[in-house]
RNA sequence: UGCUCCGUGGUGUAAUUGGCAACACGUCUGACUCUGGAUCAGAAAAGUUCAGGUUCGAGCCCUGACGGAGCAACCA
């Protein structure tokens, strides 16, 4: 009871963010009927990546949270940039998350009617004209930030005239390029985005859904705000920088409502994530440049490359609870996400034995040509996980690193004339090993087991320093492991002045094990199923395993205090 | 030299209407363990960018500096 409302307070504990209050309070005050409305707006131009995730969560969970609904919206008004291959990985990537937009699944190009519409009567109120300049012409009568723009020669144009020339850059009478349709609000304004944007632009090329049914296309800014006006939507979250566009958004708000009911932008912070970028645009190039194998690549911080490197939803749902929303453009600490599937996955993956660089053991007083099947638990946090049986014999295999020819200070596992445990079988004695000659390398080592060590037997409970993993040899089923770090090495690596990101690329980040050894219970894994490999870390089974290749990806490596003692 | 937004331990976030600055990650101790993992116990670590002001009392309100981010696509 008590442990209940502990969770339960920890759940929420101090995290309110600014957004949830702001619907909390809207809700108590009755704002647009007292309902919650939200939406998820991808442009479906590209693969969906944890940034994405932040505001999916945010999105559909305060929808969730308070009794609302939240669409997805393919904010599909560039025909030259999206594409129906992007739609369907969207879907599923938001799918995967567990979130379900049921059958509220829309695209900005099913208002495209609605939007010429309200353009028209914009230009019979007066409040849009068409301008024939060419765009580095209206760019320069732009002026900057710091200097007021000029108006164009077009701005006063006649009603009549511009509802012709609209029509007729609709028809596809004019070449790209040619003219545009502007709001007419304020050349002067400080606010770049209220001097006179362009809300229309004549564009050729086939939509992956109109086709070719127009030949003009709404901005960003002409749509958004609209596209929210028209699905009745509340709160219309976005990130950070479209705070100087709200303006906008509010203006074309204003001319469109008619009732109290009115959408609302509010703005939280990016996600931005130590030693990785985020841009589209970087990460497109990363891919079209073959620096990783795609989209999906393992060290990608899409959700698809996540989900292939082993990355749970809960995981990724989690690290973004404990990030917040904010005002503040923040870099969070990629050992948070780590954290966070360590977390998860300690809970439900399975224990198994796994030696990713293998040295042989000889068990000199151990039978030879016999097997036993020693019983071990395959989860110690989760006893309903049961028991299995992993074979024991003769001859084994043990990582690498758990033996030392001469043992550095505070080292307990195995080095000459010391005892370990086998995880689950027995205490062992190292009595010697056997060098190459030419290459110095240890090509096995020779070991006596205690007969009457045997885990579970009454008579084991004699205490060893270290317990090690272990594969019979004559048992073991080879795979393939892909380790992955860091893909790079520079905490920023897209903020350096004067440096491109690539050259922060971290060249260790993938590294491919070829002669695991693993126990034979993993034969028939499938594709998708995570494990812990004991001592070592958190794997999956790639897509590209097959019936006689395994290939596994690790998530994650266990913390590794050893790692520190040795420094 | 414009407009908008932001400045809380190393990092990310909290702090009812102003009331002893809290949590998580990370770091460091120690305990326990048949995973040097997990777990458990504990510690270090900010006095809230700075300077004024209002107040019995300011992270919170006011003023001014300083610092950072965004804005000048016919991208979103």
């Amino acid at each position: 009871m008590s442990e209940e409302i502990k969770n339960q307070t920890g759940e929420t504990k101090g995290g309110i963010s600014f957004i949830e209050q702001i619907i909390i309070d809207d809700l108590k005050d009755g704002k647009n009927g007292g309902k919650i409305i939200t939406r998820f707006p991808p442009e479906p131009n590209g693969y969906l990546h944890i940034g994405h995730a932040k505001a999916i969560c945010l999105d559909f969970g305060m929808a969730l949270k308070y009794g609302g609904k939240c669409n997805l919206r393919f904010d599909d008004t560039n025909p030259e940039k999206e594409d129906v291959e992007y739609v369907d990985s969207i879907k599923e990537d938001i799918r995967w998350l567990g979130f379900d937009w049921e059958d509220r699944e829309y695209y900005a190009s099913d208002y495209f009617g609605r939007l010429f519409g309200f353009a028209v009567d914009l230009i019979k109120r007066g409040l849009a004209y068409v301008d024939d300049q060419p765009a580095e012409v209206i760019s320069e009568q732009r002026g900057t930030p710091t200097r007021p723009g000029t108006e164009s020669p077009y701005r006063n144009r006649s009603v009549e005239e511009n509802l012709d020339l609209f029509e007729r850059m609709n028809r596809g009478e004019f070449e790209e390029g040619s003219r545009v349709l502007r709001a007419k609000i304020d050349m002067t304004s400080p606010n770049m985005h209220m001097r006179d944007p362009i809300i229309y632009r004549i564009l050729k090329t086939p939509h992956h859904r109109t086709g070719t049914t127009w030949n003009v296309y709404p901005m960003y800014d002409f749509a958004h705000g609209q596209c929210d006006y028209f699905e009745g939507v509340t709160h219309s979250l976005c990130t950070l920088e479209f705070e100087v566009h709200r303006p906008l958004y509010d203006w074309f708000v204003d001319q469109l409502m008619t009732g109290d009911y009115r959408p609302r932008q509010i703005e939280f912070n990016r996600l931005n994530l130590t030693y990785t970028v985020m841009s589209k645009r970087r990460l497109l190039e990363l891919v079209q440049e073959g620096r990783v194998s795609g989209w999906d690549d393992p060290r990608m911080p899409t959700l698809c490359g996540l989900r292939r490197r082993g990355y749970t939803p809960e995981s990724i749902k989690k690290f973004i609870d404990l990030i917040g929303y904010t005002k503040f453009e923040a870099i969070n600490d990629i050992s948070l996400l780590e954290h966070a599937v360590r977390e998860d996955l300690n809970l439900r993956a399975p224990r198994v034995f796994g030696v990713l660089n293998p040295v042989k053991i000889i068990i000199t007083n151990y039978p030879e040509g016999t097997t036993e099947e020693v019983r071990v638990g395959n989860n110690p946090e989760d006893p309903s996980a049961g028991t299995r049986t992993v074979p024991f014999c003769r001859e084994l295999y043990i990582e690498r690193d758990d033996f030392m020819e001469s043992p550095v200070p505070k080292y307990f596992r195995l080095y000459p004339g010391n005892e370990v445990r086998l995880k689950g079988a027995y205490i062992i004695k190292c009595e010697g090993f056997r060098k190459n000659a030419t290459t110095g390398e240890i090509e096995e080592i020779h070991c006596t087991y205690d007969p009457a060590s045997r885990s579970g037997d009454p008579s084991s409970n004699r205490k060893v320093k270290a317990t090690i993993h272990w594969v019979s040899a004559l048992h073991a089923i080879e795979a393939e492991v892909r380790l992955y770090d860091r893909l790079f090495s520079h905490e920023d690596p897209a903020g350096q002045k004067d440096h491109d990101f690539r050259e922060f690329l971290n060249p260790d980040s993938l590294k491919v094990l070829n002669n695991c050894k693993l126990e034979p219970s993993l034969s028939k894994a499938e594709p998708g199923s995570k494990f812990q490999f004991q001592r070592v870390g958190y794997f999956c089974v790639d897509p590209d395993s097959s019936n006689d290749k395994l290939v596994f990806n690790r998530t994650v490596p266990l913390k590794d205090t050893w790692e520190k003692v040795k420094k």
